[in-house]
DNA sequence: GACCGTCTTTGACCAAGGTCAATGTTGTGC
DNA sequence: GCACAACATTGACCTTGGTCAAAGACGGTC
């Protein structure tokens, strides 16, 4: 996406450091995955200075998994993590007899794996196909314990992502099925914005729902058919246009934001 | 509780250390509140050495709160943070027309509160009476940036919490009322079992469960009068007895499991 | 362009659990 | 020991959303 030049950011990073360009390629990071990282300054390594960098540099993996296929198996010896560069991953959790539940979702710049356990609790796996940036997990906890900048952005994300499954579990316990569509929408419309933000403020905004009707049952804690239904539902309102596939129009969002939030 | 005397681990620690018990407190840790802590080594402060904690000593303050009282409302300025020392608070999301999910409850020894956040997200209130040392919650975080130990600390208890919030988000999205009910007695019946441990091993266990029918239907996603309803069916079926008061009785703990897992 | 599998929509029906209301129980302060 | 408030139980009824089934739409392949 990106090509082969850095963003000002990173080089930015590189002027204050040291000397030449050809150097910074040469010398300090020679066959470098990091040095053309789509994430190198969002993900957790964003807290890492270019020569710390270099650690990471020999422990990663690229790696890449196809839509379906599972980083993670609940259960599974918790050997590995990874920085997500891109695509989105789904955390699984499920009971005994097979109903199912995605209790998050990962996009790129997000971590992903099970820390300091020795088994992993919540299947991961690829919702679209995905490129991932693989560690092992003993190695990246070593690493973790020798910089303290990147263990506290670490803390800092594990809070939030607390915070939003809190959110979610008011959500899912009494909410209802209306309101949770109407509020998944916002939330997609809200995270599509930078992407493709032709947006004329107020105005509508179209853009492709990254997940199948089943994806956001799994979500939302409903079944197909309730959020198709309510989909529908919106439609018919004039709230949302279907214009066919995975597309969705926001047509009057204020009226999308009431419903999501309507007793 | 504990009276003037300091427990087997602590004295062991003093030990280590340094010089006389006459110099410990007379010295290192005059007029202390955390000397006769009763979470001294269970709270985050655990992974302070003595001389560290002092720093920690001259910032809290102890305080109690009465059962229905809050410590912070949504809505807030996150000024200060808590280690729980006694009682039982209750996390609480809710949305603008009232309705409320209790999305995590803090035993002693537990952190309350809301780190590197400006404003606080969710109300924090007391289940039960409750004694609290209180910090300001940016000189809190200063001595967390010097102690790595302790920010380690804090993000292993963050991510339990985590896994802890997304086994719940499955419980309540896609678990049947009996379900959640019987899952929710056996969780009390292992949370109790250091308390009342006068337990034959597979035999009854009596306990007086913490939490009123409302906070239980609060917590699990329901109503006052479906826990109520599922309480009585468990009492019929034999799996338990209903004594009286808060009391209750596991009579037949594998079928309560069975209960608490079937489709 | 016909075919196939997957995803989506729609309808008819059903049941779990919510709502409303009445009654019973427990515990507390006077 | 009584009165009152808070909590708990129970019943009748109803709504929401799940289940089952059928038909459409879409996307890819040969």
């Amino acid at each position: 996406m990106c090509g082969p030049m850095l963003n000002a950011d990173y080089n930015h990073r590189f002027h204050q450091d040291s000397g030449s360009w050809l150097q910074y390629i040469g010398v300090m990071i020679p066959s470098s995955i990091c040095a053309d990282c789509a994430v190198r300054d969002r993900a957790l390594c964003a807290s890492l200075r270019d020569e710390e960098l270099l650690e990471l540099n020999a422990l990663g993996q690229r790696r890449h998994l196809s839509r379906g296929e599972a980083l993670l198996w609940a259960g599974d010896d918790s050997a590995i993590c990874a920085n997500l560069l891109d695509g989105v991953l789904k955390i699984v959790a499920s009971t005994s007899d097979g109903r199912e539940q995605i209790i998050g979702l990962l996009y790129p710049a997000d971590f992903a794996g099970q820390l300091f356990a020795a088994q992993v609790d919540f299947t991961i796996a690829a919702l679209t196909d995905v490129d991932l940036c693989v560690f092992p997990r003993g190695a990246f906890e070593k690493v973790l314990q020798r910089h303290a900048r990147m263990e506290h952005l670490l803390l800092q994300r594990t809070l939030a992502a607390l915070g939003e499954a809190r959110s979610r579990m008011l959500s899912l316990a009494r909410k209802s099925a209306e309101e949770k569509v109407a509020g998944f929408l916002i939330d997609m419309t809200v995270r599509m914005a930078d992407a493709s933000s032709r947006a004329t403020p107020g105005g509508p905004v179209t853009f492709d729902l990254p997940l199948s009707r089943g994806q956001m049952a799994d979500i939302l804690g409903l079944t197909i058919e309730t959020v198709s239904r309510q989909m529908t539902k919106l439609r018919d309102a004039g709230v949302i246009n279907l214009p066919g596939g995975r597309a969705i129009t926001i047509a009057d969002r204020p009226a999308l934001i009431r419903r999501a939030e309507a007793a």
